[in-house]
DNA sequence: ATGGTGGATGCTCCA
């Protein structure tokens, strides 16, 4: 089975793009974030047509939004909301026998300082909530949470760790978060447990660069991680970083992972 | 130190 996570950037400017991956990488689930629409305009004919005839939707108008668009069936569907706010950024889902949690950490802002930055503050206590929900969850259950989780946790997951270390997705304090949320129920990144921790790698490029790729500075703010007992079904895990140059772009690329 | 782009919206916010 095969498990991608893409934050599309608006759900709606990016069908033929799915189409695309779809024919290309045959995918069995999408976990999707920034959808950027409200459910009743969801395009679940458009991905229906591609194969994705099970669809779990929580979505907004203008901003956020998460899906999960599976060819075999979905599950107790649940959605959740943190830090009070219904904002469209946990949407659960069981499929064939694992748990999925698809997730939109709020980016942060620019400035990293809580104190001076509410939608800092924000990020914070996001990822200080669901690690202290997810640590009262039953580990040895089969289950991914997968997502845009806005933190490139290692020096080698951007493009300069000593010039990124005050640039917010990077911080200290959020690495931090990130590690606990990340030991709350020892889970595994599917990603680096393939592509080696000493590797650049990188899963979003910002739009501000005339040329994403001759710069190449970018960010892992897309992760895929698992629970210990789904590692030994663990077959590959691919960036899928061409992408990154179809028209029009997402900034961020997908990011799959194979699991016998 | 600064501004650079893109998406949805509607005279601005968010990334």
């Amino acid at each position: 089975m095969r498990i991608l996570t893409w934050n599309v950037n608006s759900i709606r400017l990016r069908l033929e793009q799915l189409r695309r991956l779809n024919a290309l990488w045959s995918p069995d689930v999408l976990c999707l974030q920034e959808t950027k629409v409200d459910d009743p305009l969801f395009p679940k004919e458009a991905l229906a047509a591609l194969g994705f005839t099970h669809q779990a939707i929580w979505g907004m108008k203008s901003y956020n939004g998460v899906a999960i668009a599976a060819k075999l069936p979905l599950t107790d569907v649940q959605t959740k909301a943190w830090c009070g706010r219904q904002d469209c950024r946990h949407l659960m889902a069981q499929i064939n026998g694992i748990q999925l949690h698809c997730l939109y950490v709020p980016a942060g802002g620019d400035i990293p300082d809580p104190a001076l930055n509410e939608k800092f503050a924000h990020k914070l206590a996001f990822l200080d909530e669901i690690a202290l929900w997810f640590a009262g969850l039953d580990a040895a259950r089969p289950m991914a949470v997968l997502g845009d989780f806005n933190v490139a946790p290692l020096p080698t997951d951007v493009w300069s760790h000593k010039q990124m270390l005050k640039v917010v997705s990077h911080t200290p304090v959020e690495v931090a978060r990130l590690d606990a949320f990340q030991a709350s129920l020892g889970w595994v990144d599917a990603v680096r447990h393939f592509i080696p921790p000493e590797e650049q790698l990188y899963s979003w490029w910002s739009y501000r660069a005339a040329d994403w790729a001759a710069s190449n500075r970018g960010r892992r703010l897309d992760h895929i991680w698992v629970t210990k007992s789904l590692l030994p079904r663990l077959r590959q895990a691919l960036v899928l970083r061409d992408t990154r140059s179809w028209q029009p772009p997402s900034d961020h690329v997908p990011v799959m992972v194979e699991i016998a």
